[in-house]
RNA sequence: AGGGGUGUCGCCAAGCGGUAAGGCACUAGACUUUGACUCUAGUAUUCGUAGGUUCAAAUCCUGCCACCCCUG
């Protein structure tokens, strides 16, 4: 009796090739789309359907069949309203590892199980071991790729029967199997934005849901040099979008220092970047896998921000490994409260927590 | 009212008779399953304005306008 795998397929490369490998490997797949996303702002919710369509020949192609899954009200729930909280509270979240907590690896898991899953398949470049009635998550093979970032806060219950079927691929070789195969989608670009809803001009986006709210652009030293449309607008170490030019002294790029939410008042720096340099940080919320460490202090390489080389820290364990005080070997630029920090060995991803406070 | 100074792209700012540097902003791409960062490219037929001198003016001359100082 062959096993049977539920693979979340987006309509990208990745999924598809994700699928096209388990049947070669000789299992039972379903395809599931997901469409977690309203469009509210008229625009075109032909994305989805392009995707959708994807996903359709993909499947007609390998001959297994496919489902569409609607989590729309999850994802506004569970990963969007926490979304415009944190926003709100004048910090910069990342919602993609939640989709991945509460979505992709919540009902979706449930549903597979309901189809009969004996597995559940991504097309996340990441692998996965499991050992001693544990479940690792290893990093990629592909190191460039790696999205062990967005999957920090998964359980052991979540990863019990997940398959990464990409995790010893590299883009390139995914990118020619789905040319033999001559999928659909082979040479489609890389999605960006976030999960669902896409890419977009961020600000516009953001200005759905939030008034705008003007204050004053202030130098540390307090001197006013311009107006923001919003603190929510910015985040920290960011250049683009402040509108401010040169001033006679100094021609550098100016860039956001920090966000002073009860003034309303948004201080800028330019020239000396060593003002945004941290050397530790408070984090929240940590998920271990595949659990908590036993020492209450130890060393290991972590990520403020998906796309960084891995920084050695310390880690110091409180509230039964709940939060962590994580101390930096070399000085941090730009370290965010809202965003993930994630802790790593050479070989697997330990899991990840909320930056909650950063010590300069 | 008198004396001095300044007006070059959204912001700074070179140029000072030979046919508009540069930085920042901005825009567009690249990179990227968050937001950022980063990278690449583009961006003044025109120099407050109206005349004049000259083969040739942002650069010299004159009037006007605006702003800034100082003196009353």
């Amino acid at each position: 009796m062959k096993k049977k795998v539920v693979l979340a397929m987006s309509g990208g490369v990745d999924s598809s090739v994700a699928a096209a490998l388990l049947v070669e490997q000789g299992y039972d797949v379903i395809g599931l789309f997901m469409r977690n996303w309203e469009e509210e702002d008229g625009g075109g919710h032909c994305t989805a359907e392009a995707d959708y369509d994807d996903v359709k020949n993909v499947c007609n192609l390998l001959n297994i069949p496919y489902y569409t899954v609607n989590y729309a009200k999850q994802y506004k729930d569970k990963v969007f309203k926490y979304f415009l909280e944190e926003y709100a509270k004048g910090r910069t979240p990342n919602p993609d590892v939640l989709c991945n907590r509460e979505i992709k690896f919540g009902p979706f898991l449930t549903q597979a199980y309901a189809l009969g899953a004996d597995y559940i398949a991504t097309g996340h470049y990441c692998g996965i071991v499991r050992k001693n009635g544990f479940t690792y998550l290893t990093k990629a093979a592909d190191k460039d790729k790696d999205q062990t970032y967005f999957l920090n806060q998964l359980s052991q219950t979540q990863l019990k029967d997940v398959m990464f079927p990409l995790e010893n691929m590299v883009k390139n070789e995914v990118r020619a199997i789905a040319e033999k195969y001559g999928l659909s989608t082979a040479k489609k670009k890389d999605s960006t934005g976030i999960c669902f809803i896409g890419e977009r001009n961020f600000r516009e986006f953001l200005s759905n849901y939030f008034p705008n709210h003007k204050g004053d652009i202030v130098t540390i030293d307090g001197k006013v040099v311009g107006e923001h449309i919003g603190l929510m607008y910015y985040t920290i170490g960011q250049r683009r979008g402040l509108g401010l030019g040169g001033e006679k002294e100094n021609q550098n790029r100016w860039f956001v220092v920090e966000k002073d939410m009860t003034n309303n008042r948004l201080i800028v720096s330019h020239g000396d970047e060593s003002v945004l340099d941290s050397k530790a940080l408070f984090a929240t919320e940590i998920n271990w896998i595949p659990k908590v460490s036993e020492e209450s202090e130890f060393e290991c390489f972590a990520k403020f921000r998906y796309r960084q080389e891995e920084q050695k820290v310390k880690v110091k364990l409180e509230e039964a490994g709940d939060k962590a005080y994580v101390e930096f070997d070399t000085l941090q630029r730009a370290v965010t409260e809202g965003q993930y920090v994630v802790f790593y060995n050479e070989t697997d991803c330990l899991g990840g927590g909320v930056i909650d406070k950063v010590f300069k």
